[in-house]
DNA sequence: CTTGTATTGTGAAATAATTAACAATAGCAT
DNA sequence: ATGCTATTGTTAATTATTTCACAATACAAG
């Protein structure tokens, strides 16, 4: 990684990686800058910006090699490594990703569950390994866990947080309503259906 | 609505209403750019200058009453207005959609829900109306839902998005894998965990 | 009443990101 | 072959966003 590459365009790399596993499942073999521009919605000079941030590897006349493409993103963003994570919060949500299927063919492996109620950790049927919300810290020592999927209720947040910073993690994603930003070097992504839908709603109003 | 709001404004002011109200059950009264900085992650600055695009009501000295501030967002967002939403998609996470229970409360009314599977139609116990996928534009038009979320597999997320929009619809939050970005004047918010999670483990390799 | 100070509102400066523009190039058609 | 054209890589221009800086202000304390 030689050159500092830009957060929206490591977010649009990322965007950028899922089509073009769904663009080869069609049988594609390769594509142009502006044709990744449409499907992602995005103007073709940023997708060229994006890639060259990757090294050079286009075809003046072709396009991009979508095997070529992909290996580089892997390359790169080391999206190859698996990594280990944990999800902290067995509610509806929680449980919901404990069970997607999409997460460990991503490379992304849960190894333990958090709840802080003992009788949903007996009771739940999963293969990954269910511990009491006390122990955060410890296991996610332990275990080496490198990301957390936060889906706790908003008051219990910010606690969660601060043991699975304790426990060494290295990014969460946040589920819950409350709005985690440390400075401890952890990385956080918010994602919160009902502000999505509050942002949705003020846009599709402003355009009017 | 007088000025052009920044989209990164917009985001920041929504995230700020979730901190609002629980500040406000904490029983603060008021609280300065500074605290609020600290809450969401942001420079103060920004604070500041997102809080102006609603008109001024800070008190010099002892920052911003949650109320008046509270109720700034409301009028300028109009955060107020019900808004008729529809879950597309009823798989684990469609159904955990459907149950949220901090979306009626958000002012977000689900009124319908839609499954390719009449079985699953058929069988799901949930107080909303559910129908065939087949009829996505017709209820959409008929009940003037304005807001979707959408939680189908990759495959038949571009077909659903576009009866969506055949029926009106004014936004969608998109939790599907395939990236959907019309130019039809719909926004689209995508929300993708293994994306997210590549995203996050991405920042975090890249500060070592 | 006066002084001191925390805090806002805001214009200007700095930084970041996007878009435009175009020469260089590699394949395709003839 | 030869020229034509789609497409890249990249520099420059533009636009957007964030940060800085500070005068104005409103409250608190004495």
């Amino acid at each position: 990684m030689d050159k500092k590459i830009p957060i929206p365009s490591i977010e649009r790399l990322c965007a950028m990686y899922n089509l073009l596993e769904q663009l080869e499942e069609d049988g594609l073999r390769s594509i142009s800058s502006v044709g990744l521009g449409k499907h992602l919605g995005v103007n073709a000079n940023s997708i060229r910006k994006d890639i060259n941030y990757l090294g050079e590897i286009g075809n003046c006349r072709a396009g991009y090699s979508l095997r070529k493409l992909k290996d580089n993103l892997i390359k790169n963003l080391e999206l190859n490594r698996k990594r280990t994570t944990c999800v902290v919060g067995l509610g509806r949500l929680g449980t919901a990703i404990l069970e997607f299927d999409r997460l460990l063919p991503s490379g992304f492996d849960i190894v333990a569950g958090f709840d802080s109620s003992i009788n949903k950790i007996e009771t739940i049927q999963t293969n990954v390994p269910l511990y009491p919300a006390s122990e955060i810290s410890t296991v996610v020592k332990r275990e080496r866990i490198e990301l957390a999927m936060l889906a706790v209720p908003a008051h219990a947040a910010a606690e969660s947080a601060n043991r699975l910073i304790e426990g060494g993690i290295l990014g969460i994603v946040n589920f819950s309503l409350a709005v985690i930003k440390p400075e401890s070097g952890v990385y956080v992504r918010n994602i919160d259906l009902v502000g999505e839908l509050r942002i949705v709603s003020v846009l599709s109003m402003l355009s009017k």
